[in-house]
DNA sequence: CCTGTCACG
DNA sequence: GACGTACGTGACAGGG
């Protein structure tokens, strides 16, 4: 039905039904796992209210909940003051937000919002194109920024007192019609949006003066006819400021949307999509409301004891890949992208002919809605495997266009009210970007497991699906073969792939409904919310602009590189007396070991010598072989891993290398990067720092690094209550000599640099779990020096030795640790005998202090695309502790002040720390220069 | 494909 | 009483 004259749209400001209920209502949480849900119950009960209320001749026919987009408006880059002076959400609202979203969509209403855009912006404008096209709408707010808004068919109602809004009722509050009201805004200015205003003027003045000279802009022309002095200098001199707040509340009612009034509709809801989420939600009163007025049985709420289990894979259809349609036309996918809009999810899942997304080329993408029913879309698979002569290139029949199958898929992949569900959604986002589409908002299986299973089991979509669906996927090798003859996916035939790629699909689509539901009962949802979900798309927007590396640097070092080593291999040779292989550690050992008979060797598992540098080294310094099989070890890693690997990783296209993030690459919360892997670039030694030489900035840009200082540290003095340390920290001490002063009993200045290191070697001991044997390993010395060391140090700061106490005793019972930010990370095997459990024993040491640490780090990235927005600087990449921009020259100063106050500042609202945290800045031409 | 080695935080 | 141990990663080469 298209929208027109007759037709009456309702427009909710769902934000401040949001907080609203939020501040209405005590804070509730979730009887079975503690969840905040306050501000949601208050919100579905609003809206049940609402649509209860929607009967009669004034009903409205389409409907909408408008909600602010987060992070910053096109009003901050007019005046980055803007809402500045607004405290962050409360910490308990937060994971509260994308549940209200949920909630609209159960109650079957369009839920729209805008990346860039306030909810007033997509408001004005859905409120004029309604007017336009001669019909009625109403918005319900109570928000006066809006009241600029009516008049020709536009009305406000505050549903608080149930009154409406018109013409009068904005001329009652601003003394001027709606026309004038943003005049109004101008000179009143506005506190609660720190929106400047003229001082000293406030609503009642503005109005004398618009009404007496007409509108604004004649004020401010002749605002010298003024009579009151100070009045009129402030007009006069403030006029750019005046002028600005008219911009700032002037609302754009010319945005260009992605849907139209026609797609907002009244739609009844779904009973199961409804009733299912207030279940799920637990809200018993309204769940039973609802379930009478629906006429039917309102579902059971599982109690508190019952919460666990394997999942409810209840009247879940089978798995089965014949049941899979091929969608080949337009008006096939048209029906499943209407599927998707009616639903409000979709598992989506990409094929492509690459592992690598900075090159990969879509071969297809699945769809499903609903389990056990998926569509797979071939788009560009190829002739050619199995009859390759002229195939190469040639499609296979059958298929839409690319272009075709794009065009119509684009607007429900970026559009807000439908969620796409993927398996490791980076990678298929960042195919879709390459095909300009910016994919959200998204749901991911791979990190939902993370979040609530870290430390158990791994989170690849095979392990999965065996685990909690107790299915097998059909392996890909079937499709593709192995090693040498395999084939890539667009040379499959579309028959085969329609089968395996929508099972990706409905495999996706189960796993989320099975971990959606416990996410909540895992109390991990905020750990989801606000460290796992936003970081997706800040790593694929760091990953896909990579960072630029000279490929003639490397290639320099890796020429001299094989000259050294030739030299240093007729060395070894005449050392020994004959030539071997000096890359095998077997043959190294033998000639140490037999030939030279030395002492101290070792021999593997598996019976053949171990040489490890540690070994080496001791003998290095008697033994001219062992000290040149180590220099030839540090040139071969050099050269294999960096100088050379590296160059092949330049993309062709961009000139740069392009790494790739696992978000789930450690248990801990660190993420790993691999492809290349730029997280273990050298920097000890001066030979192998000057690799970091070779990754550059452009022309006319920097590279700069900033790194948290000791933020482990700083962090266990945090959590383990170390009064000394933390004094230390907050007093900017040296706190390796600090602690040798405490530990060894040296005044501060009479500190040497090898009391120092001991110390230093003990703090880094403890954070990963100290024990006798690693610390005397370490340094070098006796196993019972060393545990004197350890000894004294836990008699001079007693907390540390309570924290790992407390520590292992909370891993023992609960089978994990958590974050100072509620990260779970599990340790199975604490519990287990002998070695096993030692192990575990110090990796749950260490992870909440690692893992904390990681949190805050993840923290700043994902506040750091809102904090430089406006800035000439891209984040490039992460080092656990580390991250490292390219900005413009003249930007500098500005670009580390930003990043500084970001990363300095992560922890909070959420943790204040009773330490600071300190970040140090480099700049340079290369990453040499600039870490 | 697994193991040993070594690069990073 | 002996044993084996610092925490977290990824890439490469050798060898079966």
């Amino acid at each position: 039905m298209s929208f027109g004259k007759g037709c009456h749209l309702h427009l909710i400001d769902g934000s401040a039904f949001i907080f609203r209920a939020y501040h209405a209502l005590p804070p509730l949480t979730r009887k079975s796992d503690g969840l905040p849900i306050g501000a949601v119950a208050g919100f579905c009960n609003m809206l049940h209210r609402y649509v209860e209320g929607n009967t009669g001749p004034d009903a409205p026919t389409h409907v909408a909940v408008i909600f602010d987009y987060s992070g910053k408006s096109f009003r901050n880059e007019m005046y980055d003051l803007y809402k500045a002076n607004r405290p962050p959400a409360p910490e308990d609202l937060v994971p509260q937000f994308p549940l209200t979203r949920d909630a609209t969509r159960a109650f079957n209403i369009a839920c729209k919002e805008v990346e860039g855009f306030e909810a007033d912006d997509i408001i004005a404008t859905l409120a004029h194109q309604a007017r336009d096209a001669g019909g009625r709408c109403t918005i319900i707010s109570s928000d006066k920024d809006l009241m600029q808004l009516v008049g020709g068919g536009v009305e406000m109602l505050d549903a608080m007192k149930n009154k409406r809004i018109d013409v009068d009722g904005v001329r009652e509050k601003f003394g001027v019609g709606p026309e004038r009201v943003v005049d109004v805004q101008a000179l009143a200015g506005d506190s609660v949006d720190n929106v400047p205003g003229a001082p000293g003027i406030g609503i009642k003045t503005a109005a004398l003066l618009i009404n007496e000279f007409g509108d604004l802009e004649s004020l401010l022309d002749r605002a010298e006819e003024i009579k009151q002095p100070k009045r009129r200098q402030t007009l006069i001199e403030k006029r750019d400021q005046i002028e600005l707040s008219k911009r700032l509340a002037q609302l754009d009612c010319e945005m260009e949307l992605d849907f139209s009034l026609e797609d907002l509709e009244v739609q009844e809801p779904e009973a199961d999509t409804l009733l299912g989420f207030l279940g799920e939600m637990e809200f018993r009163t309204l769940l039973k409301r609802v379930a009478d007025q629906l006429g039917v049985e309102a579902p059971a709420i599982a109690e508190p004891s019952a919460a666990e289990g394997a999942g409810s894979s209840e009247e879940l259809a089978p798995i089965d890949p014949d049941a899979y349609e091929c969608v080949r036309d337009a008006s096939a996918l048209e029906s499943w992208i209407a599927q998707s809009y009616a639903r409000g999810y979709v598992a989506v899942d990409t094929e492509t002919n690459s592992l690598n997304e900075m090159v990969a080329e879509l071969a297809g993408i699945c769809l499903s809605v609903e389990t056990g029913s998926a569509c797979y879309v071939p788009v560009g698979h190829k002739k050619g495997a199995n009859d390759d002569l002229f195939g190469g290139e040639e499609l296979q029949p059958g298929q839409m266009g690319l272009n075709d199958a794009l065009a119509l898929l684009k607007p429900m992949l970026e559009d807000p009210s439908v969620l796409k569900i993927f398996q490791n959604a980076k990678y298929d986002c960042k195919i879709f970007k390459r095909y300009g589409i910016d994919v959200a908002p998204i749901d991911d299986t791979m990190l939902l497991s993370y979040a609530m299973h870290a430390g158990e089991h791994n989170h690849g979509m095979d392990a999965l699906s065996e685990r909690y669906l107790e299915h097998t996927p059909i392996p890909i090798k079937t499709l593709l073969g192995t090693g040498k003859s395999a084939i890539t996916f667009d040379k499959v035939p579309i028959e085969d792939a329609v089968k395996y790629a929508a099972e990706d699909a409905d495999v996706t689509l189960r796993l989320w409904k099975i971990f959606k539901q416990r996410l909540h009962s895992k109390k991990v949802t905020t750990v989801y919310e606000t460290l796992e979900r936003p970081l997706v798309p800040v790593l694929a927007e760091m990953e896909m602009h990579g960072i630029k590396v000279d490929r003639d640097t490397l290639s320099r070092m890796s020429n001299a590189f094989a000259q050294k080593m030739a030299g240093l291999e007729a060395e070894l040779y005449e050392l020994a007396g004959h030539e071997f292989n000096v890359q095998s550690p077997a043959q190294v050992g033998a000639i140490l070991f037999e030939e030279m008979a030395l002492e101290g060797g070792k021999k593997t598992k598996t019976g053949q010598w171990s040489t490890p540098a540690d070994v080496l080294e001791d003998l290095a310094a008697t033994h001219d072989f062992a000290a040149r099989v180590l220099d030839y070890r540090q040139l071969q890693k050099l050269k294999s891993t960096y100088t050379d690997a590296l160059q092949e990783h330049i993309n062709k296209d961009t000139g740069r290398v392009h790494t790739s993030y696992v978000q789930t690459g450690a248990n801990t919360g660190r993420m790993a990067s691999s492809d290349p892997n730029l997280q273990n670039i050298p920097v000890r030694t001066e030979e192998g720092r000057r690799i970091r030489e070779a990754f550059v900035s452009e022309q006319g840009k920097t590279l700069i690094s900033l790194d948290y200082s000791q933020i482990e540290l700083r962090i266990l003095a945090h959590i383990a209550e170390i009064d000394a340390l933390k004094e230390a920290f907050r007093d900017g001490q040296d706190i390796h000599a600090m602690t040798a002063s405490e530990v060894f009993g040296v005044p501060m200045d009479e500190m040497t640099g090898e009391i120092r290191r001991r110390a230093k070697a003990i703090n880094f001991g403890v954070i990963y779990g100290i024990s006798g044997f690693g610390l005397a390993r370490n340094l070098r010395i006796p196993r019972g020096e060393a545990q004197d060391f350890i000894n004294r140090y836990f008699e001079r700061f007693p907390g540390i030795r309570t924290y790992m106490d407390s520590t292992k005793e909370f891993a023992k019972e609960h089978g994990y640790v958590q974050t100072l930010f509620g990260r779970k990370i599990h340790t199975p095997e604490i519990n287990a005998k002998g070695p096993r459990a030692s192990f575990a024993y110090r990796a749950a040491i260490n992870a909440p202090i690692q893992g904390t640490a990681a949190d805050i780090i993840r923290r700043a990235m994902i506040r750091m695309p809102a904090a430089i927005k406006g800035l000439p600087m891209k984040m490039l990449l992460q080092v656990h502790d580390e991250l490292i921009f390219e900005v413009e020259d003249d930007a500098i100063e500005d670009a580390i002040g930003a990043a500084r106050d970001v990363m300095q500042g992560a922890a909070e609202p959420a943790v204040k720390l009773d330490v600071p945290l300190i970040v140090d800045a480099g700049r340079g031409q290369n990453w040499a220069e600039a870490h």
